[in-house]
DNA sequence: CAGTATCCTTTAGGATACTG
DNA sequence: CAGTATCCTAAAGGATACTG
């Protein structure tokens, strides 16, 4: 028998599944496109090599993402939304845009310098 | 001169002020509601005092929440989303919705236990 | 290029006791 | 009731070196 998991609301739920410092930021980074890791990393100069592929294992794990690995030398991979990650596209997109909406205020309102560094890869 | 700060993608500005174990938790009851912290440590059972009183200063230290004092004894004090803080119900929303059909589908994919105790105070 | 392994630091979080 | 203050632990996160 499986032990019994109380939740006292659905967003603690969700959290388990996206919380933490790393994976809203990859997931967002997910969001339209598949990416190598070396892609991600480039996205996110501040994560160490150990964080990226923790945080990727656990996303993987909770199968919101998949791992494609091209047998070739030197190795291929590649991370993306996995069709039941896809699901939340709506709510990442919500965290990107009220993200962006708030760096404005935080600029107009309270003349803060910010920059949103909007990279293409 | 204000420092410059960057980030690199909108859900970054998000996470400093939702992000973390309580904050969302914290907000989804305060979604629709004002609460009294008594309220809502009924609600979240498991919260330390220090930890409800600090997420919630950082809240309104944030703009998101307000804080009114009623000025009786025994004191009295309620919380509620801000002006603001109201453009983050949609996110909330999303946020909870999600996590009630991940526990649907844990239920139903996996076999899993889980009680979601949707309280009503 | 992608990933492991080890060790280390920081900080988030918790237990407990106390106050107006 | 709402909140402080202090001390403590666990977990998140980071630096570095190394491998197929």
């Amino acid at each position: 028998m499986k032990p019994t998991i109380v939740y006292g609301i659905g967003v603690e739920a969700t959290i388990e599944v996206i919380g933490g410092k790393w994976k809203p930021i990859i997931l967002c980074h997910l969001k339209h496109d598949t990416r190598r890791p070396s892609e991600l990393k480039r996205l996110m100069p501040t994560i160490t090599q150990k964080m990226l592929t923790q945080q990727l294992r656990e996303l993987e794990d909770s199968g919101v993402i998949d791992r494609t690995v091209y047998e070739q030398v030197p190795p291929k991979v590649e991370y993306s939304l996995s069709t039941y990650g896809r699901s939340l596209e709506p709510v990442l997109e919500l965290l990107c845009t009220w993200g962006e909406e708030h760096i404005d205020r935080r600029k107009t309102q309270f003349n803060e310098n910010i920059i949103l560094e909007h990279t293409e890869l």
